[in-house]
DNA sequence: CGCCAGGTTGAAGCGCTTCAACGTCTGTGG
DNA sequence: CCACAGACGTTGAAGCGCTTCAACCTGGCG
């Protein structure tokens, strides 16, 4: 049987090339904790203190961006993904995102003073923050190219195609969010696609 | 009168807190470049290896997405900026975008080797050389939020406010294609605001 | 059973797109 | 010095897709 730090080792060593001597070094530090539906990984105006990596579930980040406005999703993180207020977490200030489990998941996570204490007792683990970093900026980059240059149908497929695990587990209207559409939008969206 | 180095000077230590002394160390370092209208501060599928200040000029970063697609435009950069190739820089990998001077510009440009002297030289050059990255992500992370929440509208009128170099030096295609839209909504755009 | 959350559908409206025509300004050559 | 060309901005007309509001349907659950 797989351990949740089987599936970490695995994922870290295909995301840094972290051999396991290294990772071996973060093995006291890392905890589980499971989260029911409609909990909160990092709460609004908390600065965040940990990086969690999924072992099973659907987080959403959102932002409300004024009183009484709609809630708009930025983006979604499963099961094999690190998870982490970005901004909060590098800068160490406080969130401006709400990240809410949208299932029953479970993560392992790490204290930032730990990650850091890595950092500086091994070069893989430095290796290890600067591609987290890298791929925040990456991520975002990528998002902002999708709104610039993909239709709303073809932002439904790309993201069918990254995160298959969210179509079973969250309601539409959150999806359509995340593509910058409303609900019936996405509805119809889905009825034109089915017709080809 | 003010030299270029000045203006440098007096924006680092605005940006990052940079004492004379710590500045002082980069003056060996920084060279100045003349572009003429219409040449490229980084050429497509080259690696950035220079980190830039911009004296005087505009400039735009766009990217074709496909052949014979249309040009987008990602990004402006003013007077007083930085620029640079972020991606391209941060990760030594060859450029995605186009970065284009669309007026007679001036620049002062330092090369990634020298720059990381004085990373491992100098605290607070590492500081400077976070806060870079850290205003990358901030400013592609502030356009991701501006798509998501913003209207063509109060996006231009965003852009006016933090560019506003830009309204005589480029044409108004270009402006349409940073916010996302085509030059004739654009121009009604401007006309409905007008009627105001 | 009846409620409630979530998805679909219809109808009206609005804003952006597209294509094309028409101004306007500027620089250049006859 | 004028005329023309080219680049750029504006405007009109038609179309399309997303929004909004509301009604309705469905399935899950107390």
């Amino acid at each position: 049987m797989t351990t949740g730090i089987d599936l970490l080792r695995e994922a870290i060593k295909k995301f840094a090339g972290m051999d396991d001597a290294a990772f071996d070094l973060s093995l006291p530090y890392w905890q589980e904790k499971h989260y029911k539906k409609g909990e909160f990984y990092n709460e609004y105006r908390n600065v965040c203190k940990h990086l969690g990596f999924i072992l099973d579930g659907v987080f959403r980040t959102y932002y409300v961006h004024a009183e009484n406005a709609e809630e708009k999703n930025l983006l979604f993180s499963t099961r094999g993904q690190i998870i982490v207020s970005y901004k909060s977490f590098l800068n160490q200030q406080p969130c401006n995102y709400h990240t809410e489990s949208m299932t029953a998941s479970s993560i392992l996570y790490i204290h930032i003073t730990d990650l850091y204490q890595l950092y500086a007792q091994s070069k893989e683990w430095e290796k290890f923050g600067r591609l987290v970093a890298e791929m925040a900026f990456n991520l975002i980059m990528g998002r902002m190219e999708d709104f610039l240059w993909q239709t709303p149908e073809e932002r439904y497929l790309e993201l069918m195609r990254q995160h298959p695990d969210i179509f079973n587990a969250v309601p539409l209207y959150h999806i359509a969010s995340y593509l910058g559409i409303q609900g019936p939008s996405l509805s119809r969206i889905r009825k034109r696609m089915a017709a080809k």
